[in-house]
DNA sequence: TAAATAGTGTCTCTAAGACATTATTTG
DNA sequence: CAAATAATGTCTTAGAGACACTATTTA
């Protein structure tokens, strides 16, 4: 090696993950069980995904972030970005540990849970509207890094598209306001909804329509873009005056 | 130790700080001089400030970030977050690195370079308006990390408060207004800007005005609030029909 | 009084909020 | 037809954009 590394003790590095849907009429994350082994801290607790980079075969932060969530999910998810990094003397038992947090979002349909593996047994964990979390503790601080991504998701909802990636590829724009409605915890007007999605040119009608027990609604998908949409003000209800 | 840690590699960890101020009518970035010494990658080359996590005195990051931010400027600054991780095989020469990026604002006169100690030479960077970085190679990838804290600084101005942070406690209205034409770099209609900034109940008159060599403006600060305010719409200008 | 910048007023326009109304299906 | 949900229309309102106009200082 060329250069001398400085003397300074290297913390422990992870990724881990917050991944989103809808299902059920409500928000829910994945969330993976630790094993129950005595060399392993919190044992049996559940936990947000992850686990330590792997510096052999991760050639960078982005791609160690995809390899676990296909290892826990088996999908390529339509929307993943960078929470942030979490990092402290105190929130891993064997050290100073950083964590870097992702956050993905994917239809409830993609979805295919796998215990076996290195992967340990899994499930959706729901997310009631009002709460920054699951109603339980989870291990090491990932109650404070799932509250922040919670945070991060019903800010963007505001403003952003980003619930268009919690639904299958086809859908209503009924189900596509409901999961506004869902993340935001309030309701929303439909008309301003509609016309808003429309003019964003957000989704295109597809030839279908979706028939249940009533009238029956247009079916839309996003259209080919990567990139969520950001509307120029937020879904802010008129203040009382 | 209670608990084995596994058997990975563990990757370098630094924090680096892109620190902003406006000045001589323009955004600047503070930099610094890498050491000139063949055991050092890039020497003499001008890099973002920052350096590895010492896990002996930083409880955790956002400590380290201050512990480094205090070192290269000697002042608190009014507004700090967190911008994000990157991290991969390639970014440093010394191996599998990650570092965590912080972005700070401060108003320039708060700012005192200090060269000496363990601080190399320092020097405020303009960033011209459309631009994306300074206009020379930075060390590692500091221009792509640049980039990135400059995007995201252009994106929060259209809908929150934070030029404030980068002018002195007292200011004018207009320099106010100055601040956001300068890091967005076109110019805002000068009522919508002052109701907007009023109805958000951002600053307080104090009893003072800046006298030039004209009419004097009404001096105000920021109340007492940590908190970025974030407005409910855009500085969108209207679309050409 | 001229120059310069501070600060206000007026009119328009866009898009959201509130809420009513019409449309289209099944049972 | 009733029930249920889809989809659209109308009116109001908040706040930005454009731009003119007034105000207060120094030279």
């Amino acid at each position: 090696m060329k250069y001398r590394t400085r003397d300074f003790e290297r913390p422990l590095v992870t990724v881990d993950l917050a991944i989103f849907t809808v299902r059920d009429d409500s928000l829910a994350v994945l969330l993976v069980q630790r094993p129950d082994t005595a060399d392993e801290p919190f044992p049996r607790a559940w936990a947000l995904p992850g686990g330590f980079i792997d510096i052999e075969c991760d050639s960078d932060l982005l791609a160690c972030a995809r390899r676990k969530l296909k290892e826990k999910t088996g999908v390529v998810t339509p929307y993943l970005e960078q929470l942030g990094g979490w990092g402290s003397r105190k929130r891993d038992p064997r050290g100073w540990s950083i964590t870097q947090v992702y956050f993905a979002l994917m239809p409830s349909v993609d979805v295919e849970l796998r215990a076996g593996a290195n992967a340990a047994a899994a499930r959706w964990a729901r997310i009631d509207s009002g709460a920054d979390g699951v109603g339980e503790k989870l291990a090491f601080d990932h109650a404070g890094l799932l509250a922040a991504a919670v945070a991060r998701l019903r800010g963007k909802v505001e403003y952003t598209s980003l619930p268009a990636y919690l639904l299958p590829e086809e859908f209503t724009l009924s189900e596509l306001q409901r999961a506004y409605e869902i993340i935001l915890g309030r309701p929303l007007e439909k008309s301003a909804f509609r016309t808003r999605v429309e003019d964003a040119n957000l989704v295109e009608k597809l030839p279908r329509q979706r028939r249940t027990t009533n009238r029956p609604a247009q079916l839309y998908r996003l259209r080919e873009r990567s990139e969520p949409f950001f509307f120029p003000r937020t879904f802010s209800p008129r203040e009382a005056s």
